[in-house]
RNA sequence: GCGAAAGUGGCGGAAUUGGCAGACGCACCAGACUUAGGAUCUGGCGCCGCAAGGCGUGGGGGUUCGAGUCCCCCCUUUCGCACCA
């Protein structure tokens, strides 16, 4: 009996020391949760630093996936550390709630876009409770509700105001799937970014655009001061905005002389060639093609030709790759430089959105009009020659023109008036004799066009403009904000936007004269919400404004934002944008929204892509059910370095699971000992325990360093663990009393603290266990001491020839010409150097010394 | 085509300034404990070799006492840009 009797109390202690995370984690979850004000950041009138962490706000699809885990994992280890750290932290979420999913939800399911929203935001929200973040929720922010789309609208009206909101009737793009326009941004190699396998259709549509292209300058010049953004992130912009200095060049038409559209103005960045330009190149949707054409029924199905061969090179997203056709309209027209005549040709490889759709072609200099010359006989005429300007030509070097032509090295010939000037002069004096002669002018293109924020769409914010048929377009006065979106409605996807099919919305009186007036019933680009909601954070219950200017000032800018690298150019530059406005209204100071970006790497499997294709999705609440938030949070971590891409393997999280129990029996078994066993006598410590002190406070200086300084959160992890290790191995010392309390204390205490930010569910219980009270987050993160860091002994490697030949233990302090001599005396090098010659000797103080012989 | 990043055991990854390659974890192997349990604890684990030793960071060259790390050439992968005049 007495052996049964052991047998159980043996199984009741196992169970005790079982670590249960979904025991702990409910338990913390349930009481954080109760305790709204856990998380809240003070108000901006605070003594402390503030910090403010920002994760890009989710669409509510239903639910969360890894890559979102992955995301909020990073931010809250280190809204957690910085919370530690003594900052005044901000760290909120929110949701990104308009969007056409939840429309094709409502056509499918029968459920309205709204319930369909909020109901995937509660679920959201408590798949986010649950894996522990630390959010302020009550600063949350929800795009769809009238509280926050209300300043959309507001935002709307003032960029009205400042004519930076207009109305245009342009080609625009539209996806078929969608049932909506949509903007540059969102179409992605000639697709629709949310259907990458749907080509994007061009249609002629009445549009609102708002005037992203009057900060064309300043969004490429402060680039330069994000110097907290990843170089990367940068470059997509600066290459999205692409800036081009050039010049207007007007070419006369033959024959048309001194009639309406006479003219055909080129765009050029190489004014400098013009002497050899030979031809002109039309785009085909080009308006004075047209007028070229004529009755010319021949010359007119051949441009209809190009125009579709472009559009459907377009289309497949492969401008790039169209083989270059043309007609020659048999007309020509006049270089004002020189009088010549040269043709006008129509090309399929000329963009009628850059520049001005027209080129001067100079087959010598550009590879491209090489290419179109020598496929049509098109004469080569080479004016610039790779030499500096009064070098004579290189005896019996081949002078060949460039293709492509750049370089300093350059040399005007066949130019007239402009022989011998260099490029970079030509350039110049060529643009000012164009701008005198009046036939030419200085100019600088970009390709950022101006935003399209007009959808057809249903679940967005309504656009509030009217349409009077006595006073044309009148915007909604400020005090009738918000324009509400109805609730009740039929939507399909046919037949443009859903709200001109309810009367009640539509019909409306203009607030000039007081008539019938029909509403606006396109709704905005969601991006228009996520270009600010992160001010509406400062102060979300804000009532009469959409910010508090002496709020936004406190915790503006961003000090840490993290989100995927898809968002570098879309939101990145919308809310770039977006703070610029609002900073010429006076509404805020700040000059950029974003002081640090990180962008993180994607979650993959085996190597590839999650999707629902491949069968290959992992589940944020499976993982939570098997292994625990922690342990999902912490693998997140672990796995990789935050900014490359993470192989989820489902072994790993039951590895950090595993390490998590380690933790939690090493603590549930050894707490009690910290206050029952004797302190040490204040003598030296014993070896061991000495081993164990210098080893937490070297960990404590490698996480705290690999924080902050690399953001490498998988090598702090690695080092909790070596330290977790030791702990193990030092533990029958503890259970036999030979361990004193005081470094087990420290050990145990700093440990719990050091996990965390990683894994707060077990920090928040351990912590409990050792009797704390505090609230973890306002205790302040470990401090080493270097001193107690040192090593007392140092091994040093033994080279000879930069080979390792023996490990050398020496005293940390040993002079270098005493550790050279036990070097030398040490058997191994003794063999090796077989009375060869010792040639020179190297020491590399704490580190190896190298024997170099011959 | 142009630009950027990356390439290290069976796998994920360490190596911060040119100084002991492979920390930490997974998988695997062995042992201990055990009402056999996918629990826990301990140890081993780059490759070849019985060993001594040799080889080893995509490939080839170079600089250096010493190279995963710096330089040159090449290969592969990923991402971005791509008739932008």
């Amino acid at each position: 009996m007495p052996e049964t009797q052991n047998v159980t109390a043996n199984q009741t202690e196992q169970r005790e020391l079982r670590y249960d995370p979904q025991r702990i984690e409910e338990k913390w979850s349930a009481r954080w949760q109760a305790d709204p004000d856990l998380y809240a950041a003070e108000p901006h009138d605070s003594k402390r630093k503030k910090y403010y962490v920002l994760e890009m706000l989710p669409y509510p699809s239903g639910v969360l996936h890894i890559g979102h885990v992955r995301n909020y994992s990073i931010g809250d280890a280190l809204a957690r550390y910085m919370w530690m750290r003594g900052y005044n932290v901000l760290h909120p979420m929110g949701w990104d709630a308009f969007g056409l999913p939840a429309e094709n939800a409502a056509i499918k399911n029968n459920v309205p876009p709204r319930e369909w929203t909020l109901h995937n935001i509660a679920n959201m929200k408590a798949q986010m409770n649950r894996l522990g973040f630390a959010y302020d929720w009550s600063r949350e922010v929800t795009s769809c509700l009238p509280e926050y789309y209300r300043w959309n609208q507001w935002f709307f009206l003032k960029l009205y105001e400042k004519g930076l909101a207009y109305r245009k009737k342009s080609k625009v793009n539209w996806c078929p799937e969608c049932a909506t326009v949509l903007a540059n941004e969102q179409v992605v190699e000639g697709c629709c970014w949310r259907h990458e396998e749907t080509p994007v259709e061009q249609r002629e549509l009445e549009q609102w655009f708002v005037r992203t292209t009057n900060y064309s300058d300043e969004l490429l010049r402060d680039l330069e001061k994000l110097a907290g953004w990843p170089e990367k992130v940068r470059v997509m912009q600066r290459n999205w905005i692409g800036r081009s200095e050039g010049a207007l060049i007007d070419f006369t038409i033959d024959g048309l002389t001194g009639r309406a559209g006479d003219k055909i103005t080129v765009f050029t960045t190489r004014i400098d060639t013009i002497y050899g330009a030979t031809s002109i190149q039309l785009a085909p949707e080009h308006p004075v093609v047209a007028d070229l054409v004529g009755n010319d029924h021949h010359l007119h199905a051949k441009v209809e030709d190009l125009v579709r061969e472009q559009g459907s090179a377009r289309e497949a997203g492969d401008i790039g790759g169209i083989e270059k056709h043309g007609v020659f309209t048999h007309r020509y027209a006049i270089n004002p430089f020189n009088q010549e005549k040269i043709p006008i040709w129509i090309a399929n490889y000329i963009l009628m959105d850059y520049g001005t759709g027209a080129i001067m072609s100079v087959p010598a200099h550009d590879e491209r009009d090489h290419e179109f010359a020598h496929k049509y006989g098109l004469e080569i005429r080479v004016v610039i020659l790779p030499r500096r300007v009064g070098e004579p030509p290189e005896e019996g070097k081949e002078e060949k023109p460039l293709l492509p032509y750049t370089e300093k090295e350059s040399l005007l010939i066949n130019s007239d008036e402009f022989d011998g000037l260099s490029n970079q002069d030509a350039i110049e004096k060529m643009s000012a004799y164009a701008e005198q002669h009046g036939f030419g002018k200085k100019t600088v293109t970009y390709r950022l066009k101006d935003w399209g924020i007009s959808r057809q769409r249903y679940w967005g914010t309504p656009i509030p403009m009217l349409y009077c048929e006595k006073c044309g377009i009148v915007p909604v006065p400020e005090d009738q904000l918000p324009v509400l979106l109805p609730d009740k409605i039929d939507i399909t996807l046919q037949g443009g936007s859903p709200l001109a099919r309810v009367p009640e919305f539509v019909n409306a009186t203009c607030p000039k004269c007081g008539g019938p007036a029909r509403r606006e019933t396109d709704t905005m680009d969601t991006f228009v919400d996520s270009s600010w909601y992160f001010y509406r954070y400062t102060n979300a219950q804000l009532a009469d404004r959409p910010l508090d200017t002496k709020t936004v000032e406190y915790w503006f800018p961003i000090d840490q934002y993290i989100g995927g690298v898809e968002h570098a150019i879309l939101h990145l530059i919308y809310s770039r944008f977006w703070t610029k406005f609002m900073r010429d209204i006076g509404l805020i100071h700040n000059d950029e929204p974003v002081l640090r970006l990180f962008t993180q790497g994607m979650v993959i499997k085996g190597g590839a892509k999650m999707s629902k294709s491949k069968g290959n999705i992992v589940s944020p609440d499976e993982m939570v059910a098997r292994f625990g938030a922690d342990s999902t949070r912490m693998y997140s971590l672990f796995a990789a370095p935050p900014d490359r891409d993470l192989d989820w393997q489902e072994l790993g999280v039951e590895g950090v699971h595993r390490f998590l129990g380690r933790v939690y029996r090493f603590v549930m078994r050894n707490a009690q000992a910290a206050k029952t066993t004797a302190r040490s006598d204040g003598g030296p410590l014993s070896p061991q325990a000495r081993a164990i002190q210098r080893k937490l406070h070297q960990t404590i200086r490698k996480i705290t360093d690999d924080f902050q300084g690399r953001w490498h959160f998988n090598t702090c992890v690695a080092a909790t663990m070596e330290f977790v290790n030791e702990l193990y191995g030092v533990e029958s010392a503890i259970a036999a009393g030979n361990f004193p309390a005081e470094i087990l204390a420290e050990a145990q205490k700093k440990v719990v603290l050091l996990l965390a930010p990683f894994a707060p569910y077990l920090a928040a219980e351990l912590w409990e266990v050792l009797g704390e009270t505090d609230n973890l987050l306002r205790y302040p993160w470990p401090d080493y001491d270097a001193e107690l860091a040192k090593e007392e002994e140092i091994e040093y490697a033994v080279q000879v020839n930069g080979k390792l030949r023996s490990r050398l233990s020496v005293p940390a302090d040993c002079p270098e010409d005493l550790v050279l001599e036990r070097a030398l005396a040490d058997d191994k090098v003794r063999t090796s150097l077989d009375g060869k010659q010792v040639v020179k000797t190297i020491v590399v103080p704490g580190k190896l010394v190298n024997v170099v012989i011959k």
